[in-house]
DNA sequence: CACTTGACCTGTCCGC
DNA sequence: TGCGGACAGGTCAAGT
């Protein structure tokens, strides 16, 4: 599920909720979840207070004042949320528009009590963790080493994003908006949208497309993922904030999820495709495949 | 090297 | 109402 827009709408939430208050417990019910060693814990976790809280791709880092830091992947289904203890001013109870009830229930995966509240990772398909690093030792994890440049740092310049696709020129454009090695954050939702706003189809090769068209969807990726930051991210199914509730990018979406319905530019109707595994919204008029030799 | 498939899991929806 | 299959925002590993 949650992409760069999501993933960093939970950390802005959770960066306004947890920094200066201290860690009393924590609760597991699955292994995988929070594979750590309860010796670690116990240490490390337990009386550790948040010093803040950052993200990198679609990760949160919840960096604590043991210099351990809580590194956590949402994956398809994952959800960070906070409820304060009655009487405070943030997530006290749960407001009706929130697509989460009481918790726990029965997607609570872990449960980190806190001095003012209590934090839920809920994962309805288990595919998420959360794992308790050294804070030094982050940088140095496979994934860190790996991961590419954040798009929405004032680094990423069109001459980075084109030098990233290019690394990749053989493959098909949406494999590579895909591969967190090449660019950090951008997941299914977000690589149909900038593709379809620079009307590129998923399938064209990254050495046959234009130079002109690589500089729209330069422009149009940072577009995108800076109104889903606005919009609080898209919720199509299991995504909430830090307090629950959902984001509204989905109703700004051109394609995704909108196959059947006409395109809104030339009112051709949406196709939903298979490219590179996933699902993949397309006008097939828009976006034409260009084959090269 | 690039692409596909299967795995990891639970839940929902759709067709019969 | 039940049942089987496909599919879901993400990554891995293994096979072609």
């Amino acid at each position: 599920m949650p992409e760069l827009p999501e993933v960093e709408t939970v950390r802005r939430g959770l960066s306004d909720m947890l920094p200066g208050h201290t860690i009393t417990d924590v609760s597991s019910d699955w292994t995988k979840s929070f594979p750590n060693d309860i010796g670690v814990v116990r240490k490390y976790l337990i009386g550790a207070s948040v010093l803040q809280v950052n993200r990198r791709a679609k990760v949160l880092l919840i960096e604590l004042s043991t210099n351990y830091t809580l590194v956590t992947h949402l994956k398809m289904t994952g959800q960070l949320v906070f409820r304060g203890k009655s009487g405070e001013h943030f997530g006290a109870g749960h407001p009706t528009h929130s697509l989460v009830g009481d918790l726990p229930d029965k997607s609570t995966r872990v449960t980190l009590f806190m001095d003012h509240g209590t934090l839920f990772f809920n994962d309805q398909r288990k595919f998420g963790w959360m794992k308790l690093l050294p804070t030094a030792e982050v940088p140095n994890i496979d994934f860190m080493q790996k991961v590419g440049p954040e798009p929405l740092e004032p680094a990423f310049t069109y001459a980075v994003f084109k030098a990233r696709l290019f690394t990749r020129p053989n493959s098909i454009i949406k494999a590579v908006l895909l591969d967190q090695a090449v660019i950090a954050g951008i997941g299914n939702i977000y690589a149909d949208e900038s593709l379809f706003a620079a009307k590129i189809h998923p399938e064209m090769r990254v050495s046959d497309i234009s130079e002109l068209k690589l500089k729209v969807l330069y422009r149009e990726l940072l577009a995108v993922l800076l109104l889903s930051i606005e919009k609080g991210g898209s919720t199509d199914k299991n995504y909430v904030n830090a307090e629950g509730k959902k984001g509204s990018y989905l109703t700004f979406a051109k394609v995704f999820r909108r196959e059947g319905k006409p395109c809104v530019v030339c009112g051709t109707t949406i196709l939903k495709i298979r490219v590179a595994g996933r699902g993949t919204h397309i006008c097939p008029k828009c976006q034409r495949l260009i084959k090269g030799k």
